[in-house]
DNA sequence: ATTGATATTGGACACGCGCGCAATAGGCTT
DNA sequence: AAGCCTATTGCGCGCGTGTCCAATATCAAT
């Protein structure tokens, strides 16, 4: 392969890594795989990353925190409360069945490999934080109501992920559709908004 | 190791790999590990169980279906919708962090494992069944409010999976004590019920 | 053109995995 | 007491794993 100046380089290694984690999962991507995947030596991999645990948790970062920041980034434009939140729902909805397994295994693996433990972590919490920020605007200028709005970002996040999980790791138990819908109708009621605040504008 | 008749004997793999799972989770049992915790080969294993899918959905099943009984055997005695979805709540927050690591590796584990996924399944739905039963009878009744049985059930479950979840994964993020309150509190206000009407009796 | 730094190679290492199989041994029937 | 069924052994096969390292290739500076 190509000799490489080392930024470039850990740039591809990264990409190939997340390549073969979209694939195939955190819990079942091995270096040498990832080595295929560029096309060059296992040994290589070992050069720029110390352990495949840092290297894994690299990747997942770089996946999850584009996934927060295209809601950050849709968010911008967006100045009302409610408008924002619903645009929460509608970019976290799009969310691929891959993206969610991601999310599985790490939440799984994060037992066994302290470094993607603590990045699965920090990013569970920057959710919770972007969701609260949305609620607290809410609550301030009273479009929405709720009396403890860290525990109710908390809720949400958590009834996302837990339905996702449900769509991902068990197939069509409930469809992406009944996740997304059931998720804003639960958000709803937890604000005291009206049934269908949340809801997309156009069907889909 | 003493001859065992296979009844008996299937038995003891059963237990001794629901025993390696508990101190390791699924993903990291392994043939070797079971036959080391049972004091005998690794050949026996093999010789009652054609894979270790199998074998490990098995273990699994009888884990989860054992939580499952506990909470049927707790709800026993209770005749009152509210009661029994207490009482529900009371059994489940008993869940210690081996329990919910156990399923966490179990929905990573589906995408990979055909015969845990089918297992890990059809226990979900039965969780949700379950919860389905208590709010249809509180709607009945008259003592819960609630338009879509099924919704409520599923948001209230993986309301608790995703609290319990992030317990597990990630260390302090929340406590063990703010899933459980928070856990509640989103029954109440889905079924309509005053704050606090599902908390314990005693203050732990 | 030569040197030096280092990106890259490719395979070895020690280990762990699920699985299979011939050999052994224990208990029940005859 | 002899024979048979089969539970149990223990090892080996083929493969995959993360990690490491001496050798090689390649580019930039001299």
């Amino acid at each position: 392969m190509a000799r490489m100046n080392p930024d470039e380089r850990r740039l591809t290694i990264v990409a190939a890594t997340r390549a073969v984690m979209a694939r195939q999962g955190i819990a079942a991507t091995t270096v040498r795989d990832v080595a295929a995947e560029l096309g060059t030596s296992s040994g290589l991999i070992h050069h720029y990353y110390s352990s495949m645990d840092n290297l894994l948790a690299e990747a997942f970062e770089q996946v999850a925190r584009e996934d927060l920041e295209r809601v950050r980034g849709a968010l911008a434009g967006v100045d009302d409360a409610i408008g924002r939140l619903r645009v929460f729902f509608d970019v976290y909805a799009r969310d691929d069945d891959q993206g969610i397994q991601t999310w599985l295994d790490a939440w799984s693996e994060a037992a066994r490999r302290p470094a993607l433990q603590r990045i699965s972590r920090r990013l569970n919490e920057e959710w919770q934080a972007l969701l609260a920020s949305i609620i607290g605007q809410g609550v301030a200028d009273g479009s929405m109501a709720c009396d403890d709005v860290d525990a109710v970002s908390w809720r949400i996040l958590s009834l996302l992920d837990g339905l996702a999980l449900q769509v991902v790791a068990h197939g069509d138990v409930i469809s992406l559709g009944e996740a997304d819908a059931w998720s804003r109708a639960g958000a709803e009621r937890e604000l005291g908004l009206p049934s269908g605040a949340l809801s997309l504008a156009l069907t889909r």
